[in-house]
DNA sequence: TGATGCATGTAATCCGTTACATGATTCA
DNA sequence: TGAATCATGTAACGGATTACATGCATCA
């Protein structure tokens, strides 16, 4: 999946700006399974826009560049609705972590210890977002899709989480800790 | 973390050809982290070798292309080693069997249940290739490194299935199939 | 006889990131 | 005053994949 897919089905739940997508990309119902920079999406978004996949609409803002505002047509849908129709792909799941911890015979108590902490906060890190929208949206109901999403999410990062402090007790403590 | 390190983790375990190296990535302890591409492994091997982090031996087979097999030396050794000591980056999580599942409203009941099946399936074959290494290596004991990682591997794949295996009930029922 | 596996390698190509350029505002 | 946020965009670069080229052996 390209990133002018990542951006047309963006684009099928809400209006945004180039800008606007790349954070929400970071930090919102997409940030565990993909992600894109300035450097693709804005070429995206101009060329996507010159085939009339979709719309722009200038929006100004006192003392801020205007903001292009982009929202999608029905070619637009279509070309979706096609790009989805594919087989997807094997999920590719890239781990430096895991690499590390392949080797750790080559690694230093001190090394090992930062890399399984740093492990442990991300993944704590992103079932809380994913948690937290949860919380946000609980009462207008979810679509199928997103709540489809945020529950495989949700599984994978606790069965990380839960994996790395059985073999590491101490990571509990701290989180004990924190929860006083 | 590239490929000339991923190729240098791989020699130090074991001896072996690039054809050997790509064949393993594809099915062994690597397989659910990592991944290359001849295209990419070639170049790696024969550049790392005039670099004298690898030594070759070039061996003749009956009727097979001569086999070139790499071994890492002590500069290698020593390259492998700075490479693990950064911190890692944080894990790259590509699936576009999760971006079709947020846009499912725009696909057919017929496509849906066939790309979960293939997802349920890819992941069933993934968790049981680290069981039966796990199996297959019980006698001699691991080190701590493989031990963990595949624990790590089979802990987040069991609980993929357990959710796609609890929102439809259906893949349950083919998998008890499968074991009369 | 035609596909698949073993075995290596190069070149073209793609896709995306990083870095750079610009510029106003706000906050520390 | 310097960093961070908002906002868009381009160009250089990198890193890897895909396709191509070669060739023998085996299996269906």
């Amino acid at each position: 999946m390209n990133i002018r897919t990542l951006c047309l089905g963006f684009l099928s739940m809400q209006e945004a700006s180039g800008y606007e997508i790349k954070k929400e990309l970071e930090s919102g119902k997409f940030s565990h399974f993909a992600d894109a920079s300035f450097g693709s999406i804005y070429p995206a978004l101009t060329q996507m826009q010159a085939e009339g996949l979709l719309t722009v609409r200038s929006e100004e803002q006192s003392g801020r560049p205007d903001k292009k505002v982009y929202a999608i047509t029905e070619m637009g849908l279509v070309a979706l609705a096609k790009n989805l129709s594919v087989i997807p792909a094997r999920d590719k799941f890239k781990s430096e972590f895991l690499f590390e911890m392949l080797f750790q015979k080559f690694l230093s108590k001190e090394h090992m210890d930062l890399v399984i902490e740093k492990q442990h906060a991300d993944l704590t890190e992103d079932l809380a977002r994913i948690e937290e929208k949860r919380r946000s949206n609980e009462h207008n109901n979810l679509g199928e899709g997103p709540r489809f999403v945020m529950g495989y999410g949700e599984c994978i990062f606790r069965a990380a989480i839960g994996f790395l402090e059985a073999q590491c007790p101490r990571l509990k403590k701290s989180k004990n800790q924190a929860a006083e």
